[in-house]
DNA sequence: CCACAAACATGAGTATCTCTCACATTTGCA
DNA sequence: TGCAAATGTGAGAGATACTCATGTTTGTGG
């Protein structure tokens, strides 16, 4: 389902994800076991009524065990969803790689967001992991780095087929797409599933009419965020 | 700062917000007195980090007095959510009872969104609210609900001057512009300054440009995601 | 195969937090 | 002024995240 990750590359503060590196078989499996319990308690009740007394009896360990590699509760969150922007990126990468020309960007974009879809609705959990994440500040951040880094490999395709676009204005016309783009997604997922369908359907059409059918660098100028930080 | 507005008229499940009407004065103001010191800690720390005790402590009264009215801590959360989204409502009906034709409703969603905007900047508690509010099914749907509304409302105007396109497009269409904007508003306030602005100009000409520049009913065209409910 | 150190596992216990409830005080009103 | 209703109080019950001292398992060198 989700394929492996090295947990916690981007650890908030100075906390590593895993308080304790597993080092010897059973552990590591271990490790992949307590994430897929947790997984399958946030689907269905949500991070907030998620126990960690219950992560451990499900996984059929002690609570110290758990806390021998998750330093605290939002660890656990915070593995899962670095583990969900990872297999994110590498989806968006894989479509763009496809891309050899500006006008093929066009339906790229079409097929990058219906792939992005179908991953939220492969996966609810995620908007559950996400709303998870918005409680805590440095949860948060991780959320708008991953528009970040989807907006730069959208950038970096972009501005190779539109040289004469200044990058700045690329990059924050990427960066808005992939943020809005996520927006959407979640709202998507939240409704029923024929009108989720039309609601991306939606979004498409206007990202791919305001930014990518006015020709080279046309679009582009409609934004200019440059350098956006938080 | 936040104008009085009848607490909880959209309650979650059948819990009301306040436990207890307060019916003499002191009750009132104390009620007030409560929001405005939970409105400061949730700023300043994040309504996670936020303690029951502490606000009754800050608001120099007991805990018990503070389950008096809010049953729990999310409650409080709620009452304030819907403050915000009270006066939000109100500033988008504000704004668009001016408009009188179809070439109107332009400069008004230029105006709407800036003073949306404005809003945000001058409440930043919003977005931490916002954020609290996400962890929880029943206070995320509100935020969802404060989509319809607004939506709603730009839909009737719209309606009104566009009568011959179909109504159901006009609606998701609203419903979409008025929750990306959401989505963009937060995004805006959670960056620097200079860089907020410039995103919300890009969302104001984004949807502009989709939805209004290309005559009656042409923008609507593009979306037809009818009936949202969730 | 053994011994031993390092890695791993355990769960009772601690600290902290939300929320309750039995009782005290204050208010509005006849 | 006196009484009933409304409001105020805070010790404590219950629940939960997380710790730590101690026990168990694993890999490894002889």
């Amino acid at each position: 389902m989700i394929p492996d990750a090295s947990p916690s590359t981007i650890p908030a503060d100075d906390e590593p994800a895993l308080r304790r590196t597993p080092s010897q078989k059973r552990s590591r499996e271990r490790v992949e076991h307590i994430l897929a319990c947790a997984t399958a308690i946030i689907q269905e009740k949500g991070s907030d009524a998620m126990r960690m007394s219950e992560v451990a009896e499900k996984a059929g360990i002690s609570i110290g065990s758990l806390y021998q590699y998750f330093p605290d509760k939002a660890a656990i969150v915070r593995t899962l969803a670095e583990r969900y922007n990872a297999v994110c990126s590498e989806c968006i990468a894989a479509e763009l790689a496809k891309v050899t020309s500006l006008a093929e960007l066009r339906d790229a974009f079409a097929v990058l967001f219906d792939v992005y879809y179908d991953m939220f609705l492969a996966e609810p959990v995620m908007r559950d992991i996400w709303s998870a994440m918005q409680a805590d500040k440095a949860l948060r951040e991780i959320d708008l780095q991953q528009s970040r880094i989807g907006g730069q490999l959208l950038a970096d395709v972009w501005a190779r087929f539109a040289p004469d676009t200044p990058r700045a204005a690329i990059d924050s016309a990427a960066f808005l797409i992939m943020h809005l783009g996520d927006c959407t997604m979640r709202l998507a997922v939240s409704v029923e599933r024929a009108q989720g369908d039309q609601i991306v359907e939606a979004y498409k059409r206007m990202i791919l009419r305001d930014f990518v059918a006015d020709g080279p660098g046309g679009g582009a100028s409609l934004i200019d965020i440059s350098g956006v930080r938080s």
